[in-house]
DNA sequence: CTTGATATGATATAATGTAACATAATAATA
DNA sequence: TATTATTATGTTACATTATATCATATCAAG
């Protein structure tokens, strides 16, 4: 993420704590950049690592993994729960309500899409699971995809 | 599973691989019967452990993973990504050809339904994902989700 | 029966994650 | 402001999941 609009969305996650009454300390901020300026999801320790190199201190893993769970309660970062991977939500600044996320993720680069899935496909999954005899709890889907520059250069 | 299907299954997957030309040792049998008996998933870990209690000799954790691949490779096992666990394929002794599969996962007592999910729907997400520039390569999916049993008692 | 391939054992270590307690920073209230 | 309560972070220890590497054993083919 360019650093114009990183400031614009640090901002917009500043107004969404303070909105939800949580405090997004320096700290807590610096990891949420870390993650939005990652071209990939990173493991709790990778953003460590990242966090030592970008800020010239280092941080535990340790609080890092509080800070995930605090940016994730908050809606501002996500788990990849097929990666043990985190990332940026892709909607923290635009304003459009939190619905439950869907990842694609390209196994061959790791990069990854935040998207949408149409309400109809996600009633139809809901279906199939109520006449399983279960409930869908959450419907935050991980696909293993491959994106369109690497099917490009793999095919 | 019952004593007189869980030999019948392990037949069943004796033929499987003399049919593909792989080697159903007695241990990669044993660690199938493991999963086989298991009412939950279980990590490779776990495996082991049962594997010592059920056939009172240890095994490696290492030898665990070994098999627990040649399994998977053999469609006669599956991973759960989202839990790092592991369990027997539901369709070794019913024929219908190996598609892909989806698991419901109850997120309280952790028992896991092995499902097919309508064409129509992954279709349908296939069609997504295409319109989102990515190409899905498996359609496994995880579903987090409450079983009758558990959503019974917990309403 | 011996050679080559496959399977398993053994050891070490990496990567991910949690638990528990100590200290520091912030907020609320007297 | 001083005091106290709450929240956030640091520190240490350890549990869990997984891979890499090399040695040994077992099986299959010639």
């Amino acid at each position: 993420m360019k650093a114009s609009q990183l400031k614009q969305t640090l901002g917009a996650a500043e107004q969404s704590c303070r909105a939800s009454g949580a405090r997004l300390t320096e700290k807590r901020r610096n990891v949420l950049a870390v993650l939005l300026r990652a071209k990939t999801p990173l493991s709790a320790y990778e953003i460590a690592e990242q966090y030592g190199r970008d800020y010239g201190e280092p941080i535990p893993a340790m609080s890092v993994y509080r800070m995930l769970d605090f940016l994730a309660d908050e809606n501002l970062a996500h788990k990849l729960n097929s990666e043990n991977k985190y990332l940026a939500c892709a909607h923290i600044a635009c304003d459009h309500s939190h619905e439950t996320p869907q990842f694609l993720i390209c196994s061959r680069c790791s990069k990854v899409r935040e998207i949408g899935i149409k309400p109809e496909v996600i009633a139809a999954l809901r279906d199939t699971v109520e006449g399983a005899g279960y409930h869908l709890l959450t419907s935050q889907l991980e696909l293993d995809c491959l994106c369109d520059e690497c099917g490009r250069s793999a095919a």
